[in-house]
DNA sequence: CGGGTCATTGATACGTATCAATGTGCGTGG
DNA sequence: CCACGCACATTGATACGTATCAATGACCCG
């Protein structure tokens, strides 16, 4: 069930068979849902934790204006860390970008068990690290990038994000999104994100069939976007925590 | 040592006073230094985990084009998380806005041994999740609201988390950075700091004596900052997780 | 085949950046 | 104790990136 997720934390740190067994195992249900439908509400009490495990999703807020601001974007194997059991109400919403599904996981078994279970602990803790690194780079785009700049930066992280958990062809991903959503994402304009787009069409940095992206050369993409990817730090755990972990196993 | 950590972690759940004093326990040594020195530079190896004990100090990134933009503020009680532990490399630099005092803790001790302790496991993850909460808000307001309500919502943010370690007197405060660095931290302009400044002055939100900032009437200037704060989760640990950490201190 | 969603393109408006210059307070050394 | 220098704040004029408005085109699904 729980593939995406696994695959995504055993690139920071090898997971024991037995955490791998008791993560999956904690998977109470799984639920389809369409496009565009809310899997949470802003304010709403959150119930439990979830996992995606097909489709994508995103966290956004709607402001006082009406507009909206994408937070972020889940894919496979991204999860709502323990939001739901750790806070009394969300500050943002999660909706499906396209037909979605999730696994929900026995938040009390979660929170009562992974004590006992540093690997998981330190992976889990890993994951929410990462995500705020990918906050804090969304961040300085949006505050000191121009829109070109932002947009090919984002489509070289979802290209990384996506290849973590298997989900690009060579050079090639589904872009999971519309260019009104870009737009949300990065605080410009649907019309400003086309025509950047199409500008990086027009200098061979992609190239785009409906919504089959293609970067033929990744690395121009990279230096266009000023794109460094080590904010997701995708290099596994320091020996030390490697070290302290082995130990800790010994112990009853 | 910690006071301001430990009281911003109490305001979400109430520590063993074993708990704190192990936490006190871990302080190897405090480093102090003048306003804008590096604590941290951005791709370094971070040199374990530490909190800010008294001023204040701001996350940043420096993008290829020279520009800086402020990522998060730290003030006294705020910590690198476990940044330090789990991470190779730092994805963003921190610098001292005023002279500033920071803790250094023992990381191996902290990784070992705070496994057996889930208070304080629990309170820092909370701590976590409200630094991603206010990334997100952070991102929202980059990448949405005007100029004006930006700079309103900032000041409303920053009232919240210094109130909460004692920073605050009345509906005043020591306003910790420049007009630059509030530029640098909102993705606009010095010049254009200063008109909004001059404006919330100009409509009685704000009264600015040289640094100290005084709120005659915090409930206009959150709305006109839209200001929610909610996004700060600053309610206590829910019920089932402080039954089930009562339930695992029976535990050896 | 009709209606909806999404993409595309052009024209205009506006918020904010940038440039340039002056003002103000404060710490330091003479 | 004063004068200098430096960092920060303030203000006006102009330039530019991006929003907004408006309309058409392309595709998909029922």
């Amino acid at each position: 069930m729980l593939t995406s997720l696994i695959k995504k934390l055993q690139h920071f740190l090898p997971l024991p068979d037995t955490d791998k067994e008791w993560l999956n195992s904690l998977v109470s249900r799984s639920d389809e849902f369409p496009a565009h439908a809310d899997i949470i509400r802003e304010g709403e009490v959150p119930a439990g934790v979830f996992v995606v495990i097909a489709g994508h999703a995103c966290r956004y807020k709607i402001l006082s204006d009406g507009g909206r601001q994408i937070l972020d974007f889940m894919f496979p194997g991204d999860m709502t860390e323990l939001h739901g059991l750790l806070l009394k109400e969300t500050d943002h919403g999660i909706v499906c970008l396209r037909p979605t599904t999730v696994a929900r996981l026995d938040s009390d078994r979660l929170i009562r068990e992974i004590i006992a279970r540093p690997y998981v602990t330190v992976a889990l803790w890993w994951s929410s690290l990462q995500q705020q690194a990918i906050l804090r780079e969304r961040v300085a785009s949006i505050g000191r990038r121009d829109a070109y700049t932002r947009v090919a930066h984002l489509l070289c992280e979802m290209f990384e994000r996506l290849r973590l958990v298997g989900e690009t062809v060579d050079h090639t991903y589904m872009l999971p999104i519309t260019q009104v959503e870009l737009g949300d994402a990065l605080g410009i304009s649907e019309v400003h994100v086309n025509r950047m787009l199409r500008r990086l069409q027009n200098e061979r940095l992609i190239a785009a069939d409906h919504r089959v992206l293609r970067i033929p050369d990744l690395d121009a993409l990279k230096t266009a976007a000023a794109f460094d990817a080590r904010y997701l730090h995708l290099d596994g755990a320091p020996q030390p925590v490697r070290d302290a972990l082995a130990r800790s196993r010994l112990l009853p």
